[in-house]
DNA sequence: AATGATTTGACAATATATTGTCAATATGAC
DNA sequence: GTCATATTGACAATATATTGTCAAATCATT
């Protein structure tokens, strides 16, 4: 195996374990206010504006399905509710209520307290530079990868 | 929202990000040898040393129920087998048949053409930088995570 | 407007992952 | 050696994710 190949899947089993890391970090951050990760996930793709299933999904780069599940769970626990969509009658707009709100609410000390904790551990300027290469990474691969769909 | 809470935040989406394109890529490069991402992974971890499954599950962090099921399946596919272990009469070593081997090496060729054209879009020096940022921010997340048990 | 292609949510079927429990086995303290 | 503890695979139950199909709705082209 090339140093290359070695390195391609170092990068990949590393970033598979980061993902369970901030998994398991979301968890925990979103369990005390009865929330899990991915109820927090799909939340917090609605604050800033309502969409519609289809479109959290297409933001964060999973299956609608699995957005509708989550979608429906929390319209069931009144953390969110459908409302009418002027652009698309089919396509409700999935819109966070007032309990859905203070739910998010009570997670951000938390949330604070963890990003301080992980800023002061990689330092300032290196966290921020972090965040910069990852998602450099994630964009080469997109090009990568549609490179290939064309081949 | 803070800025550093954003900045998690943004980690953290950017990864599960990168985790599902470093999936979709493990896929595609697998799938022609007949393996699916999870096979391939099961399969890569034991071909250094036949390891048991609880052993493979501790060395990817993933839970040992998943890896037994993948390992089944590949027994059942003739690319594994299990054979004794004289340190643990039930924990029985997974180890590749020649098939598995096999199997394995015929990625190869993509695997390297893949990591050669990440290296390059890249560049040599950045992907090397790049994949010790990612083990330093998992290592500095494992920190942070095991302070926040003792807590 | 008409029509073909695409997007969307609903639904079902299947695949995959997680959690909990159990008995067998191994390990460590003494 | 003995006993408490932890690890391991087997198994079951449940939760979650993926894939495929369908009809309604929208969009783009003409």
């Amino acid at each position: 195996m090339s140093d290359r190949q070695a390195l391609l899947s170092g990068m990949a089993l590393t970033v598979f374990r980061l993902n369970g890391q901030f998994l398991d970090i979301a968890e925990g951050l979103a369990r005390p206010a009865g929330l899990t990760a991915a109820h927090w996930q799909v939340l917090g793709a609605v604050l800033k504006e309502p969409l519609p299933v289809a479109g959290i999904a297409r933001a964060m780069g999973i299956t609608r399905q699995a957005v509708q599940r989550i979608a429906d769970l929390l319209a069931a626990n009144g953390m969110v509710e459908y409302r009418p969509n002027p652009a698309h009658r089919r396509a409700k707009l999935v819109a966070p209520t007032a309990q859905g709100l203070e739910a998010v609410e009570r997670i951000g000390p938390a949330h604070a307290a963890f990003a301080d904790r992980l800023v002061e551990a990689l330092g300032e300027d290196r966290a921020a530079e972090m965040h910069e290469l990852l998602r450099a990474l994630s964009a080469t691969l997109e090009t990568l990868a549609s490179d290939q769909d064309r081949t």
